[in-house]
DNA sequence: GTTATAATACTTGTATACAAGTATACTTAG
DNA sequence: CTAAGTATACTTGTATACAAGTATTATAAC
């Protein structure tokens, strides 16, 4: 029996979430941080007991996870595959591509109100730094790029974030909570990064827009070989999912 | 009480899936082909009476169209959005997006076995013109694009086009099937198409790869309004969902 | 000791039951 | 006739029950 450990994801992030929610955003930081490893079975009743919950959130969550590509739902149980160097990489070929194809779009519309908004979410992430809380660094930081990529309104793209979003999330979440605690410096590079980020936007300068965007994931990705060791470090001596 | 029209969607092509996959295959057929209006509220109630199923699969199926877009889930139902012109375009900006990106990767590795699944795959195709199937046509020709998508092993990409893939197999199997009666003589330009599209693969041909791709698409593109307009009207003699 | 068969304890998928909340419609008071 | 309040018939989210199928384990035969 494996019973009140701590949850990984900010609870006060899923105020109004279903329990099929709260259990999918759960089991996502566990997958990513390493804490359930890649190759455990997850099983519905297992995890019904676990999160004190019937097998019908459960399910729910299985199958939000399972389309982020986390975990493969088999003939018996769930299989947790979750974040290895090559799906890191991936998923910013991904935003990259997004943000790219967003971009050419933007270049072509108004972009003051974007810009003010972007200006914004920058000064609370510079607030977030300051107070040394990650997870609404983390917060800001995400809800930066998705920002940008809502406001050319296509909704297809759209789709590709809000499939990404969830694992991105916790991925930066993790990153960012460690970092504030060793690599404090990473921050303001970040922040700054952004400003050109900005800056691009702003004077729709494309290869600018690039640079920023390339710095930016390069530098997440510098950091992530760090992240990912400490976090299965971590996990070791922590109670598996499986008994 | 509606009861026993037709299914839209093979049902040969359903055999092993579970209640809730089929009435999202099936449910999809009916939104995108207009069957089910844009801006009907679907209840769950309802369409389990309507599809003789519990309310569990209902449930699933309805989560599977909100992630793909084409329903969304509100507090008191699930309003239909469908496809209108603008997410068709958006559809194709997003094939243009991961195609031409795994095409990048494509010119960098042995593309010898791909082209020889792809024109195998072409063989069918046009085997199926021979034989009038429009279904089957529309299969491969999904099939064709996604063989190209596997061969780069990129799971994220994969991820998107997983997504993708239910809402264009419907719209191109309600494409081809009108196309089969009115337009036969799309079918061998539509072949050409991917002729051109294999031998730029073979020859890592990148100009070549988009314009076999844009001709592609733009073709589908023109013929949407027939399509649209035809299969708006012909919803019109139908009984709806909601009474 | 090995193999085959049978029993058991799992698994998922679906149906049903229940609780909490929301919109609608009706009734009643003014 | 209008307005307010209540009752009713919906809605979703979750729990539970059940059926069909699969893997594992134990038992029995050789």
């Amino acid at each position: 029996m494996t019973e009140s450990r701590e949850f990984l994801y900010p609870s006060k992030w899923l105020s109004k979430a279903s329990a099929g929610d709260r259990v999918s955003y759960e089991l996502r930081m566990r997958i990513i941080s390493g804490q359930i490893e890649s190759g455990t079975i997850l099983s519905e009743n297992k995890l019904a007991a676990d999160f004190a919950v019937s097998r019908s959130p459960i399910r729910e969550a299985l199958k939000i996870l399972a389309s982020e590509n986390i975990i493969r739902l088999e003939r018996m149980g769930a299989v947790v595959i979750g974040l290895s160097d090559k799906e890191i990489e991936e998923i910013y070929d991904v935003r990259l591509l997004i943000e790219s194809f967003v971009f050419e779009r933007l270049v072509r519309i108004d972009t003051n109100e974007l810009v003010k908004e972007l200006s914004k979410i920058l000064e609370m992430m510079k607030i977030s730094i300051k107070y040394g809380d990650a997870d609404e660094f983390s917060y800001q930081d995400v809800l930066f790029h998705e920002t940008i990529i809502h406001s050319v309104n296509h909704s297809y793209i759209l789709m590709i974030w809000n499939n990404l979003k969830p694992v991105m999330e916790s991925f930066i979440l993790l990153s960012m909570r460690k970092r504030l605690k060793d690599k404090v410096e990473d921050f303001t590079r970040i922040i700054s990064n952004h400003e050109l980020y900005i800056e691009a936007i702003r004077i729709k300068d494309r290869d600018l827009m690039i640079k920023s965007l390339h710095e930016n994931f390069d530098d997440v990705q510098g950091k992530v070989e760090d992240l990912w060791i400490s976090q299965q470090m971590l996990s070791k001596g922590v109670v598996q999912q499986n008994d």
